[in-house]
DNA sequence: ACTTAACCGAGACGGTACGTCATGTCTTCCA
DNA sequence: TGGAAGACATGACGTACCGTCTCGGTTAAGT
């Protein structure tokens, strides 16, 4: 049996890539980033010069500079979260302050604002962000509101695809595309109140 | 008599600017956006050639790529939505509609969709769009917020802050951050009411 | 021409061009030579811009930086040196002085350095200093040579435009292609002594 | 053992320039000067469009204008001339002969023309041509003198510089600031006899 | 130990765009 | 109507990056 990467595989032949390139690659792009470089100033040439590497040896291994930040972010994004599952309420709140937190975290560091800011410019990008880590958590928390409605803690005549976003909307509004608005501790706990309760007196 | 448009404005000496050549050129951007040119090649150079105009003539009027985007944008933006005033209801639902059109065109424009996909990497149009577009629009819906509780319409013991991002942010997230998401006719409306209402059994 | 060089010509409706305007662009023109400004870099915008004066008014006299030049030199020229006429020895004395004058000018005056530099790259230019001044000098130097040969000072069987230039080459190459060689007070008295009596010995 | 090219030269890191191109650049130049292009229109991106090359290239190699025509002269410039060395009047005839050749190459060459027309208003250029051309060829002539004092060809109470300057100003007129003038061929044979001689009958 | 082949850094290559400047023409207001 | 001010289309300037391509020199795996 072919023990690890399958079938006929050629044997590589040649020099093996050196990981010690490829890291210095992904550092000089964090350096980079974190100086406060803004991303458009972040060409190829440059992180080549920062990483002491030869730009061939960046086009090796990513054909574009998409690719690249793909990768970068995967090792930035944090991993998704620990659900209690004591009940749909308290899983929302645990969701909903990973947004928080990524939001606080994008505030702090100029590498996460920029490379999120710029991902919807960079189709490649946006999808693979899109598939690798939005989607699983939209699949999780819509996991949660079908135990929710299962357990009579929410309403089953609604378009669960509607409450999820009922939920998500808000906190991705104020932590992304509000970055003055403030990011309270309590933030995830009264969205998910409110969402529930409802904003109409005596509902 | 006022001289012509008030104050002491100078009397401007010279040639004046040709409206025509300022048409050309936001013309120019508008054409090779919808000819599907990725952003990232609408260069100033490229928008010279296609408008047959000099580069200085670009560089005179907007110091930036940036700054003919927000000019851009202004021309674009569809014109605040008129209130019917009867509810606060039917308010937000006017107000989520308005955001829905937008949702919609941005899908169908590829021009529209590029200027919104990129605002965040150039922080002076995503400022100017905020403070001339988004801004003026949380206002109003602050308003209607207000007297919705003074109507008793709405609970008077939330922040209304919260509940402006609980009706908008729904909406944010199908028509911008999910361009997979539909945007069914009735989606304001299902909105508004799911808010309202919430979605707890009951309430 | 000038309007006000026409006797008792009316003013001839509209404004007459301003002297003013004439002598404020020459002058500015002088004033950046002196002031060490590359020739190069003497631009008709910088020219307008230094004198105070529209690039059109410069266009309306001159229609090239060339013409500009051809008038400046002709106001910088030196008047023809007056021959004394005593015998040919003595006028081509007089006439190497005056070269000998100017060489010392343009080692002192960028001016003067620049603009005879440049000279031969505008051909207008150059022709119309070698028809208002060169052609001229070398009318009169070949006048003295006439009266010399008929004086017995200069023997007959030589082509007199050969013997021009043997006074007047070795004068131009110190003054003008040798900036570096010394112009000597009596210059003019060696080269002609030199030239006449000849360089083998016992000629 | 002596590794390749002497002394400790580094070994050049990085692909080699290529020959190619800067064989280009040069044809470039030469041709567009022979298609009777002013020199002012030579600009450097002329060059690289008619060479087929980028504007980096031209750069990466010379740092001006100037310094490209000075390598550019340096590949026209014929060779020193041989001397006879038989007498100092048949060295003195061979060395104003090729001053002659030169002027002849300068009337049919556009090329030739333009360049020593524009060369003074390059100093550097200049400076290059004066030292590696023009003292060298002084300098064969100063040693030519010198041999025709000590054999009694030439008187020795003159100073050296002066002399030279008698021989060679009077081609130099003619040949380069006279362009009208003719250029006989027995020119050389007729300046050299005459400054020998002198020009006072009896000499 | 010796090939072989892909790796490495460096940097040159033909291009394209940048933002500035000068050209010569034009337009508009002011005197 | 002349003049200043300045906009206009054109096009060169010198720099930076693009993505590709040599170079000389490693660095393994397979002979």
């Amino acid at each position: 049996m072919a023990p690890d990467e399958g079938g006929g595989r050629k044997a590589p032949r040649g020099r093996p890539r050196s990981e010690a390139a490829e890291r210095a690659i992904l550092d000089a792009v964090v350096a980079l980033l974190e100086d406060g470089v803004p991303l458009g100033e972040v060409s190829i040439e440059r992180i080549a010069r920062t990483a002491g590497v030869g730009k061939a040896t960046i086009y090796r291994r990513w054909c574009d500079k998409e690719a690249l930040f793909v990768d970068l972010l995967r090792d930035i994004e944090p991993p998704e979260p620990v659900l209690p599952g004591t009940s749909a309420r308290e899983d929302l709140v645990v969701m909903l302050e990973s947004l928080r937190d990524r939001g606080v975290a994008q505030r702090t560091s100029a590498l996460l604002y920029h490379v999120f800011a710029q991902m919807k410019s960079y189709p490649k990008l946006w999808a693979a962000y899109h598939a690798t880590v939005i989607e699983p958590r939209r699949l999780i928390v819509r996991e949660v509101l079908r135990r929710g409605v299962a357990d009579g803690e929410i309403r089953d005549d609604l378009d669960l695809e509607l409450v999820n976003d009922l939920f998500i909307g808000p906190m991705l509004l104020r932590s992304v595309m509000r970055p003055d608005a403030p990011l309270d501790d309590d933030l995830a706990q009264r969205i998910v109140s409110a969402v529930l309760d409802g904003v109409r007196p005596g509902s």
